[in-house]
DNA sequence: CCTAATTGCTTGATTGGATCAAGCATCACC
DNA sequence: GGTGATGCTTGATCCAATCAAGCAATTAGG
């Protein structure tokens, strides 16, 4: 159940299309995880690792708890997919990095994700810069791209 | 762990504005389940409801297996959400309907999940428009609403 | 220093979600 | 009326998530 999206009562036709366009986000997501072999979770966790992080750094960064990330870690790791490295700054903390095999699982992975570009690739580049700024005042981000106004 | 999104490499700006309203959607949305101590699993099916469905058409609907939904079925039927009743037309099949406790847990729940609404207020009507048209032609649906040349 | 509190991570237990294989009842078709 | 499909459930297994508890290392105070 990739879905977190559904028919909520009384939707306007904007937000009707809000949820058509998260409900494919969200599966297409998990659609490319299951190619390679990944949750969704872990494909969450190797795709943030673009550098070293603590345990408990990606626990608040994904919003759960850290033994929770401890498992999936452990998970990723069984399958040589990230390390556990000692932080040589604290003994308490690991320093957690993708191995070689990690590296190569989340390009393929990331490759086979390709709803972001698709999605794109419909738009012309001005509709995407629309579309940017349009997502951004909707959630009420200052707008760090647009020329707005 | 309701975010899916990630920061996926090398994304231009849009795509990033992507992943950062799907990520707030995700969040948004399982942190009103939890509000109303459902599982987004159980919002979800609860949320389908504004009629009655078979088990079957609602594993096609949500895209999981049958049994999945026959367990989360019976935690709501337990808690009076739900009730399976028989379909009058074939034997085998059940007809899964909201109880009115059902009702008003599932109205609480929408209420809760206010991201639509607030998306939408940050944004003139024909900025509403716009976003929808531009959703819609990012995921390569015909636009049912635009005026589409 | 040396203790005490804090912090980072792990373990164990429990719950829920997801999938698969198997089974049972009913239906549909011949 | 028997055979195969269909709708749902059960049982087993794995993963995700949370909580309570614990250990080790660090930090803060005396």
């Amino acid at each position: 159940m990739a879905v977190t999206s559904g028919p909520v009562a009384a939707s306007t036709d904007a937000e009707r299309a809000m949820y058509d366009f998260v409900d494919a986000y969200d599966r297409a997501f998990e659609s490319a995880a299951v190619e390679h072999a990944l949750s969704v979770a872990q494909a969450c966790v190797l795709g943030r690792l673009t550098r070293p992080w603590g345990m408990r750094e990606l626990a608040d960064e994904l919003g759960c708890d850290a033994s929770n990330i401890t498992q999936i870690v452990s998970r990723l790791e069984a399958r040589d997919l990230v390390e556990r490295r000692p932080n040589p700054d604290d003994g308490r903390s690991r320093q957690l990095v993708r191995t070689a095999n990690g590296e190569a699982v989340n390009v393929a992975f990331e490759r086979s994700f390709e709803f972001a570009r698709t999605a794109m690739s419909n738009l012309s580049p001005r509709e995407q810069d629309q579309l940017a700024t349009l997502l951004r005042k909707a959630l009420g981000t200052t707008d760090r791209s647009g020329p707005a106004a």
